[in-house]
Formats: structure tokens, sequence, C-alpha cells
RNA sequence: GUGAGCGUAGUUCAAUGGUUAGAGCACUGGAUUGUGGUUCCAGUUGUUGGGGGUUCGAGUCCCCUCGCUCACCCCA
């Protein structure tokens, strides 16, 4: 170990083989059911003036006030690193007017998302999330697809034990009456509250319906319920959603007390959790935004999508079955000079057919190229020596069953492509 | 931002305050000439995170600092 050392920042990780493999599994898993639903891939930049996620976010969220990467460029404006999806996407809905289109517009995107947080089990500084968002579709008929098409997703990645909770916030008409009743409720126990649910009764009373403390929890029993308060439009809509969600049999518990901290949710949310994770356990979650692309300037667009956190999705992925990771189709070996250039040459001629070739090195033993070939779990080993250069055949042994014979020179594609089928 | 736990070889971990800080894995070579996985032998590897203090003597005790981990807060 030496005394200066370059690391990561922290909170940022390298992500390198053989866990590559499962985000690439994840992601094309993700692209292929997507695109069963219509969804189109965008790619919003990573940074975007600072007021991009001030207005959406919520200017009193902790994401904003104390969360977010920001700097001033040179040119003395201020910009931050997107600490999550929605807002540049509605942003570039906005700007590039996409409500031209026809309606409803569906989208998804897949990067890092930066939070100056202090790191913990399954979150990070620098994390990746893949979203969708769809736009123009005011019906919970399209809820229910969404909803839908999260769980095929999360179903061909291969998450097993996930719970799917729904609940529906109301919109600007009822979620000030509901909030008002709520603040009465918890008004006379405030004794009885602990020191950050007295203070959310101030910030977001909504809050203390997600608190883990004990006495906060006994507290709440009978609290007033968000559902029993919905104004009939949103009420219609949840039970829309509910009963298109029973018709597709997806099973999803309605919890009142979930809470969503993006202050721009209307109407539906909705919450992918797992046992299996650390404290912070959600593996995907959204709602519904109908308010937010007219705060952008544009026009009255009611839209939902949610995001998946790509850490999280992996965690469970590597703990639950085991992963088949490629591995090279042949390792050649080689024994002297001559042998080695042989080997190159043949090495080439087989990657350009289509195959993975690793070539082992002259300098070190047959026995130790060996070793390498089965350590890189490669099909097929072929050694080249003096002999094999003089026959023009060469040797072949498959690993998984020890087998071998000789093949010529010039007929090894042919030799592989029997194999293989 | 708050709290707790932990920093020893590339890695996983040992070492009652007492010689020259060890072992598994990994890596390289070998065990009849050119054959992997299991076995055996040999070799390579360290300012014990950094700094200060206590002590005859510190990997071990104390303080500071940096880093990691988990939890709170908040959230994917």
């Amino acid at each position: 170990m030496s005394f200066f050392q370059y690391k990561a920042l922290k909170g940022m990780q390298d992500i390198l083989p053989p866990d590559i493999y499962l985000w690439q599994k994840v992601e094309t898993a993700a692209r292929e059911v997507f695109s069963l639903y219509g969804f189109q891939e965008i790619r919003p930049p990573v940074v975007e003036s600072t007021n991009v996620f001030t207005r959406s976010i919520g200017e009193n969220t902790d994401i904003v006030e104390k969360e977010m990467y920001t700097f001033t460029d040179k040119g003395d404006r201020s910009i931050s690193l997107r600490p999550e999806g929605t807002a540049s996407v509605v942003r570039c809905y906005v700007e590039k007017n996409l409500h031209t289109l026809p309606s409803p517009q569906k989208f998804y995107y897949a990067g890092p998302m930066f939070r100056y947080e202090r790191p913990q089990s399954g979150r990070f500084r620098q994390f990746y999330q893949i979203g969708v968002e769809a736009f123009g579709d005011a019906g919970p008929r399209i809820d229910a697809e969404v909803i839908s098409m999260l769980r095929h997703c999360l179903l061909r990645i291969g998450l097993k034990d996930i719970t799917f909770n729904v609940n529906s916030i109301g919109c600007p008409e009822c979620r000030p009456a509901y909030r008002e009743k709520l603040t009465e409720f918890f008004a006379g126990g405030l004794d009885s509250l602990c020191p950050d649910c007295n203070r959310r009764q101030h910030t977001n009373p909504l809050r203390i319906l997600d608190c883990k403390v004990d006495r906060c929890v006994d507290m709440r029993k009978g609290a007033p319920r968000v559902t029993d308060y919905l104004c009939n439009g949103c009420r219609t809509h949840f039970n829309g959603l509910l009963s298109f969600l029973e018709l597709l049999g997806i099973s999803c518990t309605v919890n009142p007390d979930m809470v969503r901290g993006l202050d721009y949710y209307t109407r539906t949310t909705f919450e992918v959790t797992s046992e299996n994770l650390g404290a912070q356990n959600a593996v995907a979650a959204g709602g519904r935004y109908d308010r937010l692309v007219d705060e952008f300037g544009g026009p009255e667009t009611p839209a939902i999508g949610f995001a998946m956190g790509m850490e999280r999705i992996i965690e469970l992925l590597r703990n639950s079955a085991s992963h088949d990771f490629p591995a090279p189709d042949v390792f050649i070996a080689v024994i002297g000079d001559l042998a080695a250039r042989e080997g190159l040459v043949i090495a080439d001629r087989l990657r350009g057919k289509g195959f993975w070739v690793e070539l082992g090195d002259v300098g070190n033993s047959l026995k130790s190229q060996m070793r390498r070939a089965d350590r890189l779990s490669s099909k097929y080993v072929f050694i080249i020596g003096d002999d094999e250069l003089n026959s023009g055949r060469l040797k072949w042994k498959k690993l998984s069953d020890s087998s071998q014979g000789e093949v010529s020179m010039f007929e090894i594609t042919d030799f592989l492509l029997k194999q293989s089928s």
C-alpha cells in the first residue's frame, strides 16, 4: 500500500466485471420490456440549469436544499448535476414541443444521478436509474399499464419477493384539506411524537405517517387517511386504477401511509420494495405528476412515470441465483515462438468469424497456460507446438469433459461451428 | 448534518502490551519430456490507514486525523 492513493470519490463506485454483466442484463431486460409498451429512449443531459430542479422537485425538499451538486460555470450560470430524471425529461418535453406529437408520448431514460448524501447500503452519491415517463394521458388505464410494465420488467430481470404498494395522495384540490385534518389530528399529541416528527408537523405532516419510531407508530393509529379525503376526481381515478390492476391480476397493496418525497406528485403514487435490502429498500418508485408540464411553461399535460434504482436491483440479483458469465470460446496455448506466431494468426482468423479467442503467453509453461484457460472457463483449448506446426493439425481439448483430438488448421472454423451446434 | 462499528499482504482474516507480524485464497515455478480442475512442494507480497502520546517495549492502550461500513435524516 503506497502513501498516496488515487481513490474514487466517496459514494462513487467503479462497476467491474463480473458485476457489469448483471448491469447489462438489467438494462437489456428493461429496454426489451419497455419497447413492448411503446416507450422510446431519450437521453437528456446530465447537467441542467439549477432551476430546472429547484422548481420541479420543490424548493423545500432535502434534495434541493442540501443534496444537489451545484456549480457555477465559467459564464457565471448556476448549473447542477441531475439528482433525478423526471425534471430533465419534462424540460425536454416542453422545450422541444413534444406535445405537438400524437399523445400519449412515452419515453424512457437510463443513466447516472447525483445526490450529495452520506452513503449507506443501497445509497450512493452517484447512482443509476432507469426511468420512464408517459405524457398526455389523464386516465387511470395508463397508470395501470405503467405499473404492469414495471412488474413485467422486474419479473423479466428475475426478481422475486418484491412487494407492490399503491396510494393516491390527491391533487391540489383535495390534499390541502387532508393535510389540515392530519395536522389537527397530531396537534394534540406533539409531546408524544419524536423530535423529527415534531419538525415534520410543520414541514410535511404526511411524513409522520412514514416514521419508524415506535411511539409515533402508536400515535398515528386512527389518523385520517388520504384515501378517505380524495375529491371526486381523484377518487374516481384511484378506483379506476385499482379495478384495472385487479383486471390485470396485479397484486398490489393499497398503502395510505406511503408518502413520496418529491413535491410534484399528484394522485397515483406507487413503490416496489424488497425485504432483502437494507434500510433503503425501495427498488422502484413513481407516480403521477399532472401539473409539472404546465409549471415548466408547457400546455397542461397529465403525466406519470417511475424510476428503478439500478444498484439495488443489482444487489438483489447478485444474491439470488447463480449467473452465467461470458467465457472464451477458445484458448490457444502455444509452445515456442513459431507456434506463438501461428496462434496469433489463428486467433485473428477465428475472431473474424465471431469467436471469442484468448491467447496463452508463450513465456509460460503449458501447464500454466492450461490453468489459465480453465480459470477463464474457456470452452476449448487449442494446443500448438512443434509437432502441430509440422503436421498442420493442432490438438484440441474440451475442458468440460476433457475430451480431446486433432483437427487440421484449415478446418478449425468448421470444427467449432459443428461443436457448438 | 447526527450516531455507532471497523481500518493488518492484491484479497479474506489471525497475532494474552513482549523475539524477525502469520495463514488461506490468488499469482509464478515444479512433482518423469507438451495437458486444466482435486492433491503435494517451493517462491513472491507488508512504513499494521496517517500523526502524536503512555510504556523498558504498541498491530494491541489513549488522543487527533483520514478512510470504510451500517443506521438516523432523506430517498431509487
